[in-house]
DNA sequence: CTGTTAGCGCGTTCAT
DNA sequence: ATGAACGCGCTAACAG
């Protein structure tokens, strides 16, 4: 077994060359399976002689030096912030079976701190989950100076780089009104950071349903938490203990649903029968849990983001290639699932 | 504001060597902040007249080229399948606090798919947290080839690269006799893909403490799932369903002994009281729920994982410069907690 | 039609 | 502080 040469060192298309007898364009052609127009150009017995080369040697291309030729990194960067969200968990999932087939790898980067990773890295495109307003001109700049991005948010200004919005008001209200059917004690459960993001937009909403329906909002009825999956469950926690608990939950994202579910089931409340919860984002999770989780969210967002990702990536570098960069809108719908039934007069809460 | 050269084009080095009326080698030695050994070597006037430059262009360097030259990519990549496992997350923590400070990036690759991808692309340093039969030629060669590798598995062997091994087996005898003191009927949770994998070696510990305590194994105490939450979940509520339910589950990860103590709570039963459930893995997520998860599990794992990747990730190319690669063997310790505490005679449940 | 030569691209680094 | 070579793979242009 000591036919690779176990050296500890990278081989490269020079050696390959070497080792066959051939040139490096040669091997280059081999490789890289491609010729000119389209004619084959390189024959059988050459081909087979660099191949066996290649495999003896454990070549493999150089990922670095091919990118600084064609200007192609075949990659795309996955910046994102809640790792732990099984949002996050569906953009991955999206984007990597939409990127495999093209040759593209999905890189993720867990760090809120892209700005810094993005100015070296390099990328055919980026995805970017959420935008600090103290960022807002590094993402200009990044865009100004060639790097392809894909955005997330609902409030940054589309300028030389696709923006993503979901349009999260209608939907939040939608969600809060489908509770209003069968509840007037509804409290909201939201992360405490969420003044002036996305999530302000979620809070706002149902602070402006219950105004809408007449019912006077309650502070005590506010759950807010640290934006972990455990501070959203001792929230509910507190919230389902009072004495006048809630008698309907709106979360103002999914994960955060999910653990006031569990944290109703702990104290002994039927979910769907004695409280109804409803989250924001429609996550493949909240689907397929028991008792399924009702929520409000977009549709196809996660397949079309990954489209729109992978056609900047791998669109040629010039202008005037594919559609121009703009807001991307999405509708949302109402799930009605086992979590926050429809209620009819009968089965009303109050 | 049209200062900056919107073009879209990424500046290089020596559009700013031209701006700043100086050579690209000064530009280079300016912006990676280095000379020689250590002499200052560039005067601050000039200094100052570059990184205006670069400002002006929005110059970012190009990690590719500089890959190429120095033969290092400022990044480590880690290849997690279970994305969404308590665990991966705790990794990429540790990794990421580790590496900032270095300059580095940590990369996340989340397909199990790891075989295609490092063949082509570059890091400084990969860690794999899971190793198929199939795959185990690749990474003998991966590494037989200048890739530097941190392996995270039970059973492959160090050959020219670093294992990592947390010998599961006697710590997860220690979860099972910790319920052996206040139970008979134990159940298992465990994901049926776990034949052969560490898993196996999880089970077997169960097994092997049964039947070490004189308790014959009954199969419907055993509740295989697929290997997601949801199916944990399910598992779970079945085996808490039964007429002669057990006391007592003993799950093979943590994440899983998660959604055992959420079914149990679903069906009404107080965890740490009613039945009691001990996972393995010792993630952080467990230590913060409520109630508390008793587990099994490494000390310090994630940060000494860390220290080792990156000890790899900035070594000097050449052998020689840190300690040879080898096998990492972690001690394992009971954490008793809320979910399964200590019982004693007057609490044991039988 | 097959294979080679030569030079590109970009940041780094040695010798001047 | 600079010029020029360097590292690596790609590819247009050229030679057999």
């Amino acid at each position: 077994m000591a036919k690779t040469s176990s050296t500890g060192v990278r081989p490269t298309i020079r050696m390959v060359a070497e080792l066959a007898g051939v040139s490096t364009a040669t091997v280059s052609y081999v490789l890289s399976g491609r010729r000119g127009d389209g004619g084959p150009g390189v024959s059988d017995p050459t081909a087979e002689k660099v191949k066996a080369a290649a495999e003896r040697l454990g070549y493999r291309p150089n990922q670095a030096a091919r990118a600084i030729r064609t200007g192609r990194t075949n990659t795309v960067i996955l910046s994102l912030t809640m790792l732990s969200d099984p949002w996050s968990l569906s953009v991955i999932e999206a984007v990597q079976k939409a990127a495999v087939p093209l040759g593209i790898t999905p890189m993720i980067l867990g760090d809120a701190d892209w700005v810094k990773v993005l100015g070296t890295h390099n990328a055919d495109a980026v995805f970017v989950d959420a935008v600090r307003p103290d960022q807002r001109d590094a993402l200009r700049k990044l865009a100004e100076h060639g790097t392809t991005l894909v955005v997330f948010d609902e409030e940054v200004q589309a300028e030389g780089f696709d923006v993503i919005r979901s349009i999260a008001g209608p939907g939040c209200r939608m969600a809060v009104e489908h509770l209003l059917h069968g509840h007037r004690r509804i409290a909201c459960l939201t992360p405490a950071t969420a003044s002036g993001t996305s999530g302000g937009t979620r809070y706002r909403a149902y602070a402006e349903a219950l105004e809408h329906a007449g019912i006077e909002e309650r502070e005590d009825f506010v759950g807010l938490f640290d934006g972990t999956s455990a501070g959203a469950y001792a929230a509910a926690t507190r919230l389902l203990s009072m004495p006048d608990r809630p008698t309907a939950i709106y979360a103002t994202t999914d994960y955060a649903a999910v653990s006031a579910v569990n944290a109703a089931q702990r104290l002994g409340l039927a979910v769907g029968t004695d409280v109804d919860v409803i989250g924001v984002g429609n996550t493949v999770e909240g689907e397929r849990m028991s008792p399924s989780l009702s929520t409000v969210g977009p549709v196809d967002f996660f397949d079309k983001l990954a489209q729109l990702l992978l056609r900047r990536a791998t669109a040629p570098a010039g202008p005037s290639a594919v559609e121009d960069p703009g807001v991307l809108d999405f509708p949302w719908h109402l799930f009605v699932r086992e979590s926050a039934p429809h209620r009819s007069a009968a089965t009303r809460l109050y």
